[in-house]
DNA sequence: TATGCTATTGCAAAAATTTGCAACAAATCT
DNA sequence: AGATTTGTTGCAAATTTTTGCAATAGCATA
C-alpha cells in the first residue's frame, strides 16, 4: 500500500491552484496504490465527498497526468490511473492472462539514448504498457 | 496513401466470419491511412454503409486489435486506429507541438531479446507511442 | 442448393467521457 | 482582513463507448 500523502503545494508555483477536490483525487489514487478507474474514483468521493462532480474527476486526472503526477494506461480495455510513483516504471502485460509486472525503467536508458542521438527526440518514457505473453503463459500453450 | 485492399480471408480459418461491415471497416482504415477515430468511420459509414451501427464499429475495431490487424492507441487524448502496415512501427509523439515521427521496430530488438532473457516475457511492441520532446521544439525552447 | 449451428449484427438503453458557461473560490495584492 | 483576478468547479446537455438480447446471416456439412 503507497501510504505516503502527496504533496501538492509545488503547483501553486507553477500557477495552479490547490483545491480541496485535487487534494482528494490525489489522495485517493494514492491509497488506492494500483490501477483506479474514473468510476472507483467516483465511487469513493459518493462516501467522502459527495457534491464531487464526475466532469471534475476527469478534468483533475487529465490535470495531473499532464503533470506527470500520475498516469493513465489502458489494461485490458479498462482506462486506469495510477498515483505517480518517485521512480519511474513500466507495465509488462500478459495478454493471456492479463497479468501485469512491474519492469523499472533503467531497461530504456540505451533506448533512449539512441533515440536523442538519431532523431534529436528526448524520449521520456512515461509508464509504458508493454503487451505480450508471460513466461507461466508461454509454458502452458507448448 | 495506403492503397492495398486488406485480405480479411484468412480470418475465416480462425473460427471467425467475413462479413461486409468487417470488410467495410477494415477498408475504411486502409483508405485513411493514418490516425482514424471511430467517430471519423461512423462517418464515412453514413454514406457509404448507412445501416452500419455505431456499436458494430466499435466491437470491429477491438475484434481487429485482437487479431493486430488494427492498432489503437492514445494520441492527444483521442483514441485513434490505423490498418496495421506489414512492418511493424511505433511512434514518437512531441508533447509539444503533438507531431507524430515513425519509429523502426529495430529499435526495439535489443530490449525485446533482454526482456526475454531476464524475465521470460515474449514481448511484441506492437505500435508503441512514445512521448518526448521533438528536436524542432527543443530548439525553441532554449 | 438446402439445412443447422452459432458468430455477428442491429437496436435500444445504460454507462462513460467531454464540453460550454455561469458561479465560485484560491492566491495575490493592498 | 478586504478587494481583485482568474483558475476551477458544478451543472446540464452533448457526445462517445459499452452492453444485453433477439434477429440475422456466414459458412460448414450433407
Amino acid at each position: 500500500m503507497n501510504n505516503k500523502i502527496p504533496d501538492l503545494t509545488h503547483i501553486r508555483e507553477l500557477g495552479f491552484r490547490v483545491t480541496p477536490q485535487r487534494r482528494f483525487i490525489l489522495n485517493a489514487l494514492a491509497k488506492q496504490d494500483g490501477h483506479t478507474t474514473a468510476t472507483d474514483i467516483y465511487q469513493i468521493a459518493q462516501k467522502e465527498m459527495p457534491t464531487l462532480n464526475q466532469a471534475t474527476i476527469y478534468r483533475v486526472l487529465d490535470f495531473f497526468c499532464g503533470l506527470n503526477l500520475v498516469t493513465r494506461s489502458d489494461i485490458g480495455g479498462r482506462v486506469v490511473y495510477e498515483f505517480a510513483p518517485d521512480t519511474p516504471h513500466h507495465h509488462l502485460i500478459c495478454r493471456h492472462c492479463e497479468q501485469v509486472t512491474v519492469l523499472d525503467d533503467a531497461h530504456f536508458e540505451d533506448l533512449a539514448a539512441h533515440l536523442l542521438a538519431e532523431h534529436g527526440f528526448k524520449a521520456d518514457f512515461n509508464h509504458l504498457a508493454i503487451y505480450g505473453v508471460c513466461a507461466h503463459c508461454w509454458d502452458k500453450s507448448m
